[in-house]
DNA sequence: CTCCTTCATTGACTATCATCGATGCAGCTC
DNA sequence: GAGCTGCATCGATGATAGTCAATGAAGGAG
């Protein structure tokens, strides 16, 4: 409807401002949620890691395999993991002096959902 | 396989590390391309932006109906909406005075595809 | 041409983040 | 107990990113 009538326009016809069906629109919660969210998968060693997780053996690793494989530092590695975990794709367990991680699919079926 | 093993076991069983099929997972490079899309939705008011647009009468919107609706300065809101038609997110086409946001919905299959 | 409107760009500031070295803690072995 | 290994936390640093005020560029009206 715009390229005719002008911002001056009093009544009938609107110019361009103004069509916007705002109220179908993300609020601002949702949207805050969802960044938190993809902010965590937002980075390279992140995104190698949660692929690493996925085709290990058993779908777990501990940071002794991943560090290597990422090739950066173990407290890199470790604070990314941390991220990954507190953002909910992540579990992490303890078992003798190693941790393993493990990936949590419902909240990866999250994120394939944000965009449909 | 681990918990029964030692690091010092020489040969059968493995203890811990080792067990990463690493030829399976993600590059380097399909990794940073995939955290640079990632990168573009991963914000509060980008994500806020695609929902009105998508929201919007024929799926497009002017930066003077988004400035208002998502409560940014003008020069943020022009920003933001930069960073999303980089991103290959969205296509511009400047109509008289006005300049019209799209979305590219192929572009959000690949975010969709990227957890499966 | 002049004025106004819409939008993009610049520059500066602040906050957030990725990274690493050093350190601390827990579990295992001897 | 002492010593070692795997991992987390801390502190610091350099880089990146979100935000705005000010300015500039492009288009339309009169």
């Amino acid at each position: 409807m715009p390229g005719r009538a002008l911002p001056l326009a009093p009544a009938t016809e609107e110019a361009c401002c103004g069509s916007l069906a705002s109220d179908e629109a993300m609020t601002t919660a949702d949207a805050e949620a969802t960044a938190y969210l993809l902010k965590a998968v937002a980075d390279p060693a992140r995104l190698r890691l949660l692929s690493l997780i996925r085709s290990s053996k058993d779908q777990e690793a501990c940071v002794c395999d991943l560090t290597p494989a990422v090739g950066l530092s173990q407290p890199t590695v470790s604070h990314h993991l941390k991220v990954l975990t507190e953002a909910g794709l992540l579990t992490r367990e303890r078992r003798g002096t190693w941790a393993w991680f493990r990936l949590v699919p419902e909240r990866l079926d999250d994120l394939a959902a944000i965009f449909r």
